[in-house]
RNA sequence: GGGCCGGUAGCUCAGCUGGAAGAGCGCUCGGUUCGCACCCGAGAGGUCCCGGGUUCAAAUCCCGGCCGGUCCA
């Protein structure tokens, strides 16, 4: 895996302090110690010998996050904020994942400079990876944790530090900081890879707990091969939990972080607490797990304390499930204090997945406590490390409250698919998988109930999630960048053409202007300034006219490559690089969408200012007659919320407040406004056009916008629609296009006016009764029906023809109303069980012919042979059952009865 | 973003190898009963999501759309 020299790994350190460079008999891997040892020192190559291990502090979680900061602060690094867990700075990954995500990918490419070099940063973060593995390595693995992350940025021109001081601060930090003996350290050889990032890396570990790792990364991977980085970055992490689980020799990492709440979470779900030394039997019996899973560590710790394997099992199963709740409520609070939306994709699909994740594991364990009010201990408990989720609470609940329904619903089907089984027909696996994937319900809940109505037992095979993932191909990238629509050969021609001078931006109201044709090739033209605006941003590109002395040429689109603005012509003849030519856009039409734009900014601002701060954009798409704007929301919003969202938006129109428009370096430009500002996705350039609506809302945009927010006019919501769990639609017109869509409203009513004959002024009040008519006539005709029905039955008796072998009653219908031949077929032939029944309908100049036998004659003559014998002489289309068949007789009504009537008697006479 | 599942009576759903629209609950009426949640009998209630196609015939098969659910990243 690594191509590194080795040589990187001998530090200056290594030589002071005389570590040697040993390899782990078990994981074979290389690593340095001072003293000597067989093993790397990391689980599962050695036990947990922690426990034994003095240090000079015992310091709670938040203080060794503060202490591991100070430290660094200390030694020259600046204290960066922590970022959201949400990386909704980054369009390829959804959470954040490791400190060094932070940085990516705008400081780790070099395009942007970090905010602080060196810096020191503990980042919240969120990893799903290891969800299965979280209770039962006793908080080894945990889906949210604190990455302490120190990281220098060597720039070519600009070196801080490298391996040397990396080593040496973590050996600083552990043996004079915290007071863990040297002897105990070990530094493990690694590689270490993610987010299109590489590099060689040392584990730290102590007393078997990998307590930080050492990232020195130089490559970036391209397409699996590994292409040097201009920048050197040291990206460490320090695995706070983990350090605080070592410094407070607690029985398992989840006491150390979430220290009373342990006790409280027993307490409400109604677990007993363990006692310590089976906690700590269980964690040194850890090593076990690797070599046949949980069975060899239930086996251990039953061993050693001479109890039965069963009990261990539930017990330990309990804890497990118990220590995966408190991780993953946590979690679960972290992510929707972000402003994370649970939905059926996105990232709000991540936070559904741990949702029910929660719910599956806290059903096991008791069937009252609510997870809500689990989530609420949490963010009671975390309120002063994290006053967000505090500020969110209500939101939080009440979203967790909708997802604990729905999930109930959920489970409302089992019992359904259930019924389709029996004791005799079992779910395969592929079912169970198929029920999984399609209904969202788990295999073992499923079986529980199996098991429960039909006493017998199913197996779910260990890895049947893994089947689950296998059912779907990943896709590479998760969101896309803005792609260009314009033809690759284009792409090529003009990518040598400096940047066009936008004047869309430096003077958005510019309606003419004149500029020099940079380049032409067929029906697409550059110029070295222009005023059209190319799509972007939701915005469609501008049209309108080049003049170039009296020849016109139609601009269709425009669009852009990178900062060169292509123009699409409708003819392209006689223009050529050099000349100078007057364009004009659209102006009617691009003002129209330029108040759009702006009235989408003033929307979203609205409708975070009354739903909340988890209201994100989800899409949003600008045209001269409308504009929607896709937002991340839990319910949809109630008519009086639409309202007030509707008055806000129209408050600040009113308000005529300025829009501003700032070029900011990145880093400023998200110090100032945070990450709200990327609403409309992520731009890959160092500088950020940012526009301000002051007080109000601010995103990084690339459109067109209107000095002024009066210059909207207005702004009215005509839709409101949810296109998918978690995402809210908002449709609305804003300015002089409103007229436009009125007139549209009037047109449809005028439509149905007319009609239906009336005046539009009394239309409400006349499809009321238009509707109630329709429902007396179907009444009417129904009664009709049944009339016409028992007319036709009681007449029957003498119009039936009685042949040696079968009555036969020929009923000719003058009205194609199959439904009602039917009920007359189906009442003759009960009635008289010896009778062939042919209906007849003429329809056109053809014959709707149905043949139906009652059930005495049935048993001596197959209907379809009658219908053969009648295809001799009739071209006939039909077919059928045995006592019934259905048809169509290409020719006239008048022309067919008497040939039936007598082919059917010869054909009963045989 | 992609895959999968579904849309049939007021509700929950069956029917889906094409062939005359069903069950349970609920509702109405009647019976039983001191009374009822029980029991018995009768009845009302349908755009089989929408549009197109194949077919003599489509709830059923094919294509497109809308809506809902669900899994994966």
């Amino acid at each position: 895996m690594s191509i590194t020299d080795p040589s990187i790994f001998r530090v200056k350190l290594f030589d002071i302090k005389r570590f040697r460079r040993a390899q782990c008999s078990q994981c074979k891997a290389f690593f340095w110690s001072i003293v000597e040892r067989d093993n790397c020192g990391d689980v599962p190559c050695t036990n947990y010998t922690f426990m034994n291990i003095p240090t000079r502090r015992s310091s709670s979680y938040k203080e060794v996050r503060d202490l591991f900061l100070e430290f660094f602060k200390k030694r020259g690094h600046e204290v960066i904020e922590p970022k959201p867990v949400v990386a909704r700075w980054r369009e390829d990954l959804y959470l954040t994942i490791a400190s060094i995500v932070v940085f990516q990918p705008h400081v780790t490419s070099g395009l942007v400079p970090p905010p602080a070099n060196p810096l020191v940063i503990a980042q919240p973060c969120i990893r799903l990876e290891d969800i299965d593995s979280v209770g039962l390595t006793l908080g080894r693995h945990l889906t949210n944790f604190i990455m302490g992350g120190h990281h220098a940025f060597n720039y070519r021109d600009k070196y801080v530090y490298w391996t040397n001081e990396t080593v040496e601060y973590a050996y600083q930090f552990f043996v004079e900081e915290l007071g863990i003996p040297e002897e105990e350290l070990t530094f493990k050889e690694s590689w270490w890879e993610g987010g299109g990032n590489a590099g060689p890396c040392f584990e730290v570990s102590a007393g078997g707990l990998e307590l930080a790792t050492l990232v020195f990364m130089m490559y970036k991977v391209v397409d699996g091969r590994y292409e040097e980085l201009p920048i050197r970055i040291v990206d460490t992490g320090y695995g706070i939990e983990r350090i605080a689980w070592f410094l407070q020799k607690t029985p398992t990492a989840f006491h150390a972080v979430y220290g009373p709440l342990v006790s409280e979470f027993h307490r409400i779900i109604g677990v007993p607490e363990p006692r310590n030394e089976f906690l700590l039997t269980a964690l040194q019996g850890m090593p076990k797990l690797k070599i046949g899973g949980r069975q060899e560590l239930f086996k251990y710790v039953a061993n050693t304390l001479g109890l039965r394997i069963g009990e261990v099992e539930e017990e330990l199963s309990r804890i497990f499930d118990l220590y995966a709740i408190l991780d993953h409520t946590k979690t679960v609070m972290l992510m929707l204090a972000d402003g994370v939306v649970p939905s059926n994709s996105g990232e709000g699909y991540l936070a559904r997945l741990v949702i029910r994740r929660t719910l599956r594991r806290l059903s096991r364990l008791s069937r009252d406590v609510k997870l809500v009010e689990l989530i609420a201990k949490q963010i009671s408990f975390w309120s002063d490390m994290y006053p967000n989720a505090y500020k969110a609470r209500d939101r939080i609940l009440e979203m967790v409250e909708l997802e604990e329904e729905k999930y109930r619903s959920t489970l409302s089907r089992v019992s359904a698919i259930a019924s389709r089984y029996s004791s005799t027909k079992l779910p395969t696996v592929e079912d169970l998988v198929e029920i999984y994937d399609a209904h969202g319900i788990p295999p073992e809940i499923l079986a529980e109930e199996i098991e429960k109505r039909y006493k017998v037992k199913i197996e779910i095979p260990e890895n049947f999630y893994s089947v689950v993932a296998s059912r779907h191909s990943r896709p590479k990238v998760l969101k896309t960048v803005e792609e260009v629509k314009l033809p690759k050969e284009v792409v090529e021609e003009f990518s040598r053409l400096s940047s066009t001078e936008p004047l869309f931006h430096l003077e958005p109201y510019t309606k003419r202007f004149k500029a020099k044709v940079l380049g032409v090739y067929k029906n697409y033209v550059v110029l070295d300034r222009t005023a059209f605006y190319p799509e972007g941003g939701g915005q469609l590109g501008d049209r309108g006219y080049l003049y170039l002395n009296e020849r016109v040429y139609k601009v269709i689109d425009t669009k852009k490559i990178g900062d060169v603005v292509v123009h699409i012509l409708e003819n392209s003849e006689g223009l050529e690089p050099g000349v100078y030519v007057e364009g004009e856009i659209d102006w009617a039409t691009r003002y129209k969408r330029m108040r759009h734009h702006t009235a989408t900014h003033i929307l979203l601002g609205a409708l975070r200012k009354v739903l909340g701060d988890h209201v994100w954009q989800a899409g949003a798409e600008k045209t001269e007659f409308k504009a929607r704007l896709d937002v991340t929301h839990y319910k949809m919003p109630t008519d009086e919320e639409v309202k007030k969202i509707e008055t806000l938006a129209n408050s600040i129109i009113d308000s005529a407040v300025d829009v501003k428009v700032y070029l900011l370096p990145r880093n400023e430009a998200e110090k100032m406004y945070g990450f709200t500002l990327y609403q409309g996705g992520v731009p890959m350039t160092s500088t950020i056009r940012v526009v301000e609506i002051p007080g109000w809302d601010a995103q990084a945009c690339f459109g067109t916008h209107v000095k002024n927010t009066s210059e909207v006019g207005v702004i009215k919501i005509v839709n409101v629609d949810k296109i998918a769990d978690g995402v809210i639609r908002f449709e609305f017109v804003a300015s002089t296009a409103l007229p436009h869509y009125i007139y549209q409203v009037e047109d449809k009513l005028r439509t149905v006016a007319q009609t239906l004959s009336i005046n539009i002024a009394d239309i409400d009040k006349r499809i009321t009764s238009f509707v109630k008519d329709m429902e007396n006539l179907r009444i009417l005709l129904k009664i009709y029906r049944s009339m016409y029905i028992n007319e036709v039955i009681k007449n029957m008796s003498n119009k039936i023809e009685k042949l040696p072998v079968a009555d036969l009653f020929i009923h000719r219908m003058d009205v194609d109303d199959k439904e009602t031949l039917r009920e007359i077929i189906i009442k003759a032939i009960e009635m008289n069980p010896n009778l062939i029944f042919i209906g007849l309908i003429p329809i056109e100049n053809r014959t709707y012919i149905e043949i139906s036998l009652g059930r005495e004659v049935a048993k001596k003559i197959d209907a379809r042979e009658i219908l053969k014998e009648l295809t001799r002489e009739l071209p006939i289309k039909a077919g059928g059952k045995q006592d019934h068949v259905t048809g169509t007789i290409q020719t006239d009504i008048d022309k067919v009865i008497e040939i039936i009537k007598n082919k059917i008697k010869t054909f009963l006479s045989k």
